[in-house]
RNA sequence: GGCGAGAUAGCUCAGUUGGCUAGAGCACACGGUUCAUACCCGUGGUGUCGGGGGUUCGAAUCCCUUUCUCGCUACCA
């Protein structure tokens, strides 16, 4: 009977605040595929859960006044509400806290550097502590984190490290003949090229610099830093063990045949994840599909614009199935999808609620009319119930063959065709026509069986996909769902059986404007909330920054340099780069060709004219194959929104500053 | 700058190894129907298949070139 085990993992989801519709996406892709794999026969276990550890939790925490562990205790406790709320059938979550896995992975920390593996060494670096990530300086954007843009601290801190150079060539002849293994493909390409061919940097695994961590138990001061403890987590949360003692669950279910990640973190899960599966001694998952992101097409999603959109929003507007349907169907494989009210409205109205909805009511609503609700099977077929038969009977297989390729949305169009073409016959057989004679009133019976027996085979294969929803048709039909073994059989519901005399409405029709002016209004009210609440303490984190301080100089150290106002009188953008401008600037009687990286802030046309602080005698550099000489001063937000230094009253260009 | 992906109907996209009048869904229009949630069924388009050049009997599909978009990555005083 089974086909044996199938396991399948998400992403850990970090728990530093509520995920919005794209993580959510996730979770419901994942769960359809486990509940597909369930219902071919496989024996399958899904895991999902939650990261955390890391000084962005412990930064919040301290913001809120509570400790680390009470502060993802709350965030993990909104993220199962939210998993539970989109009905997904994870069999075990795993938070990053459980006492099983901080113990193995303190174990395998330990078993790493006795192989000599891990070894200690410092990191030397500029620091950016919200992404907690060093970065070297020609990593740096603008000398900010090439993440977020923030200011980076100079920072020296002994570390453990992973020498992942030492497995590169194993995993880049594992890559090349698994061809499978990273999903979509060109994410494989991405992965050579810019990581194993050119050559890894070992891996930093430890901080010091933060407490809120699984420490390093021969050497407390450490603690684990985050994709050995993250990554881990796969095994753990089944019961490996490194000394050899892994559970009877582990022994069957690893390797992982699928892990759903988001194509952000593809590069952790191949190349990292693997390597320290090599070093473990244990086999490689089967395969990773970074998914894409589902982004909202109406401007972009920020909390500073409270337009951000939540699972549960959409949950309250359309219902859960529908927010599956919505998320799984307008997916696609390879590129972004793109998620709006009016979108949402446009498949609920015309896929749920006209093709499918309808169906089943007027299908339930005829069987009442004309046989009381009884649902016979008198023989009498005609033509074109052989084609009929044949499109349902065959959707099961097309469906197969989708899934096993992942391509979840198609496996979707391809239930919804069954359902139209059930639509189509009852067009064919007319049988309000059927129902004006006594003698047609067994053919009559027998569409009205066959429709009945469809619609049971399609919501069988639609209940991965929207499980409640296939649940409900079956129920109205007084029927149950059927096997995957029994949907390529027609005529498989009992004769004689009596459907609901009391249809119930499975997706009602919205109004698209008055879907979008209620959503309006609550973003509206959201943001209302949001001001009363973060106002007070943006405003006074806004008035003062606090930057790292640096080792104090003398006036000889000062005295160096050289300030001098200048005065932009030409300015373009460096076409090589995406960040820079190439300024001319008359400084005194010279003039000085200066780079900077701030075309993000200023256009040429806007620099021109602007009297500046200009650092003078800094020894001229190559940018992008440009000579600049000099450096343009700039104060800079903690956003990384950077203003230009002017003189506050009327100065010629090349005055002193001093 | 390097590597990669993409540009096809108003919108979202399919188009296998080059082959007959280029497809689907949605939207729109018209026709049919009335069991049903103003629903369902049918019919319909003028798409320069991003631009230009080439190979070929024949190209959306192969080659070259060009423009634009996107992803990863590097430089970024």
């Amino acid at each position: 009977m089974s086909k044996g085990k199938y396991y399948i993992t998400t992403a850990i989801a970090y728990t530093s605040g509520k995920p919005h519709i794209g993580n959510s996406y996730e979770i419901v892709l994942a769960d359809s595929i486990a509940r597909f794999k369930r219902k071919e026969g496989y024996d399958v276990f899904f895991q999902t859960g939650t990261d955390e550890h890391g000084q962005k939790i412990e930064l919040k925490a301290e913001e809120a006044g509570i400790t680390p562990k009470e502060f993802v205790d709350n965030v993990a406790g909104t993220i199962k509400d939210l998993w539970n709320l989109m009905d997904t059938s994870y069999d075990n979550f795993i938070r990053t806290t459980d006492e099983q896995h901080e113990k193995q992975v303190q174990k395998i920390f330990k078993k790493l550097y006795d192989q000599g593996d891990i070894y200690k060494g410092a990191y030397e670096g500029l620091y950016c502590t919200p992404c907690e990530s060093f970065w070297t300086e020609s990593q740096l954007v603008d000398g900010k984190c090439p993440d977020c843009g923030r200011e980076v601290k100079p920072a020296k801190e002994e570390a453990y490290f992973f020498k992942m150079s030492k497995y590169a060539d194993r995993l880049i002849e594992h890559i090349n003949t698994h061809p499978e293994f990273i999903q979509p493909v060109s994410r494989k390409n991405e992965m050579m090229n810019n990581f194993l061919l050119p050559g890894l940097q070992d891996l930093c695994v430890s901080r010091t610099s933060f407490k809120w961590g699984i420490p390093v138990d021969f050497d407390d001061r450490h603690v684990i830093y985050v994709w050995l403890d993250a990554l881990t987590n796969y095994i753990t949360g089944i019961g490996y063990d490194t000394d050899g003692n892994s559970t009877e669950q582990y022994q069957k279910l690893w390797p992982a045949d699928l892990h759903l990640i988001g194509k952000d973190i593809i590069r952790f899960h191949t190349i990292y994840w693997p390597i320290f599966l090599m070093a473990l001694g244990e086999p490689l998952p089967k395969q990773v599909f970074g998914h894409p992101w589902l982004l909202q097409g109406d401007g972009k999603m920020s909390k500073s614009k409270g337009n951000v959109i939540y699972a549960d929003d959409l949950v309250d507007f359309f219902g859960v199935d529908a927010v599956r349907y919505f998320v799984l169907h307008e997916m696609p494989f390879e590129n972004d999808g793109v998620i709006s009210w009016e979108l949402l409205v446009e498949r609920l109205n015309s896929d749920l609620a006209n093709t499918l909805g309808n169906l089943v009511n007027r299908t339930i609503s005829m069987s009442n009319k004309y046989f009381d609700g009884v649902v016979t099977d008198t023989g009498v077929s005609a033509d074109v119930d052989a084609d009929l038969k044949q499109v349902v009977t065959e959707t099961r297989d097309k469906v197969c063959a989708k899934m096993e390729v992942l391509r979840v949305a198609d496996a979707l169009t391809e239930i919804f065709a069954l359902f139209k073409r059930c639509n189509k016959y009852i067009d064919e057989t007319e049988p309000w026509v059927l129902a004006k004679s006594e003698e047609s009133k067994d053919r009559l019976a027998t569409v009205l069986y066959n429709l009945v027996d469809s619609i049971v085979t399609g919501a069988s294969l639609l209940e991965p996909f929207m499980p409640k929803t296939a649940e409900r048709i079956v129920a109205q039909l007084n029927t149950s769902l059927r096997a995957f073994e029994e949907c390529d059989k027609a005529g498989q519901y009992p004769s004689g059986n009596r459907v609901t005399d009391k249809p119930e409405i499975l997706f009602a029709r919205l109004d698209v404007k008055e879907v979008v002016e209620k959503a309006e209004a609550m973003f509206e009210a959201r943001r209302a909330a949001d001001t009363a609440t973060t106002e007070p303490v943006a405003a006074a984190e806004e008035a003062v920054i606090d930057i790292e301080k640096k080792a104090e100089i003398s006036y000889e150290d000062f005295d160096k340099l050289q300030f001098q106002v200048g005065e932009i009188i030409a300015c373009e953008e460096v076409k090589k780069s995406k960040k820079l401008l190439c300024s001319q600037v008359k400084v005194g009687s010279e003039v000085k060709q200066i780079v900077s990286g701030i075309k993000a802030h200023y256009t040429p046309e806007e620099m021109v004219g602007k009297k500046v602080m200009v650092l003078v005698n800094l020894k001229p550099a190559t940018l992008a194959g440009i000579v600049s000489e000099g450096m343009l001063l700039c104060a800079e937000d903690a956003e990384g929104k950077l203003a230009l230094m002017t003189p506050e009253k009327e100065m010629p260009a090349g005055a002193e500053i001093c």
